[in-house]
DNA sequence: TTTTGTGATAGATTTTTACTATATAGATGT
DNA sequence: ACATCTATATAGTAAAAATCTATCACAAAA
């Protein structure tokens, strides 16, 4: 196994023309070029230079062999300096997992600014279902986390970002009372839609209905919000709907009806996670204060931030 | 400054998803990898991986950098290989000087051969006056020379390769003694042109025209054997070209008379060179005695093979 | 012939690398 | 709760590698 070291001996005296003068130009002596050259000579099995006492010339191996060494080392300063860019931590790819129901929604608000204030982070954003989100955090499929997850094992930092009011989604042609303002509601006997059980929004939909008296209906599982509005709005039943999906994807009231619930007191509280003890833990830190303050500017007539 | 082993342990560390079970593949203990990828680490700036007790995770840094160094690794096997098959000298490129004289009516007789026995053999050809060929060969500007070089220094190995005759070209309009198989020639008052004096050939001609009283025209100088054959045409005055020459070029006897001087007693002797010390001077010797026969074979009616 | 400039060599020293043995801490099973 | 297993980290020592100093040998130049 040879060394970089040895190959930048190699392109030195190449350039130099003579071990003496490469030696000066490298700061060592004469000596340690005779034998680390003859090293690098002996791992290649190749004679690189032709020692005469005038001069030391290439021999044709090693002049074939000279554009490689200095492509090698001309990749290795690149790897420094790619290095040295990385290690301001904004410099690198995170793969940030959001769950379906979330990321679409709340992304494109936050997306621009950060890119604005971290021109250099590239995220890798992946859609997950909750429980798998916090399970490819602590397994490393992740770095970063946003999503409904309340709980978390000591490993894990949750740094608690925002409550996502729910929202009641009903056709227009249908009588639900206006909900807003009251407190207990009684929504008994009324069909509700929800995402399959694998969403953490089904649970929170499930106990409100215990609640509410309303009857969860499982014979149709939504796999997106997406397709639980359109199943809403062809009459098959109502939706919890949260806020940041009613608020970028519904847009025709005369389509469906959408109306806050309890005052605003059904909800679901999103965190930022990350690994207690990831290296760029620091970074993490400053990443959620920006996210914080993006959310606190541009959403707080949607959401309301916590933490 | 890090070496290249370092970097191996990075990828193998990645690659093994623990410290231990890359230190079993690599042969070494466990501490080893702790302790070069901590240097590693240093070198670069960036925490490479986030040691857990369960796992060894690449950071989002050491992410980004893991496939520079697979490429940093495979760069270095690709030299190593490389170098391997070049330590078969005859899979080098090698620099060859020849005189303008010679190479062209040469080496095409030369080439094909020498590249059906060293399939991986280059020979990078520059064309250079004799003067120059020896001091590029001395300088290391050229590996080998083949050209009409007598004395050498010792450091210079010359192999005698073949003797060359001149021929007496003439107008064929112009009344010329027959001079095959015949002593000392009159040529006394006859006008000769000749290459310019960087050239060994004209130093032949001048020899010839004392011995035999003919006068060399200084006016006109020919800067190729091509531009000599067409002065003689023009009727310009006549010019001894070389036997190669003729053999290549000399198509027409309707334009130019050509015939052999004193019996074949005229002649140049060309050799092969190269550096007593080369390194490939084994290779050389090979390749020597390979042009030795291709000539012997292809070449004897025209030249004498030497040596 | 002497001087100058070249690379090679030998031996001491420093630096680097790797090993052994042990510490420490999370995960796991009793 | 506790022992156990399995990770990595650390300390100290041993081995290997790299470098240095001093000197040699040789060729070219003065």
């Amino acid at each position: 196994m040879a060394s970089l070291r040895q190959l930048e001996y190699f392109v030195a005296i190449a350039d130099a023309g003579s071990l003496r003068q490469a030696a000066q130009r490298l700061g060592v002596t004469q000596p340690t070029l005779t034998v680390q050259l003859r090293a690098l000579e002996e791992v290649l099995g190749v004679t690189l230079f032709e020692r005469t006492r005038s001069a030391t010339l290439l021999t044709p191996g090693g002049r074939g062999l000279l554009p490689e060494a200095r492509a090698l080392i001309a990749q290795w300063r690149n790897i420094v300096e790619s290095a040295h860019l990385i290690s301001e931590h904004s410099h690198s790819t995170y793969r940030l997992g959001v769950p379906q129901t979330l990321g679409p929604y709340l992304l494109p608000s936050l997306l621009p600014s950060l890119h604005q204030r971290f021109q250099q982070l590239r995220l890798h954003v992946r859609e997950e279902v909750p429980d798998m989100l916090l399970k490819g955090l602590e397994e490393g499929q992740f770095d970063l986390v946003i999503g409904p997850i309340s709980t978390v094992p000591e490993a894990v930092v949750r740094e608690p970002l925002f409550r996502e009011p729910l929202f009641l989604a009903s056709p227009v042609d249908m009588a639900v009372p206006p909900l807003a303002d009251v407190g207990e509601v009684d929504l008994s006997g009324l069909e509700i839609l929800a995402v399959d059980e694998r969403h953490t929004l089904r649970r929170e939909v499930e106990r409100i209905c215990e609640q509410t008296g309303a009857r969860l209906n499982n014979d149709y599982e939504g796999t997106s919000l997406d397709t639980l509005r359109q199943m809403v709005v062809m009459g098959m039943g109502l939706a919890f709907l949260p806020a940041l999906y009613v608020r970028s994807e519904i847009h025709r009231p005369e389509e469906l009806r959408v109306q806050p619930l309890q005052g605003g007191r059904l909800f679901r509280e999103h965190a930022f996670l990350y690994r207690r003890h990831a290296p760029s833990r620091q970074f993490y830190r400053e990443l959620h204060s920006h996210i914080r303050d993006v959310i606190t500017r541009d959403l707080s007539d949607t959401v309301t931030p916590l933490g």
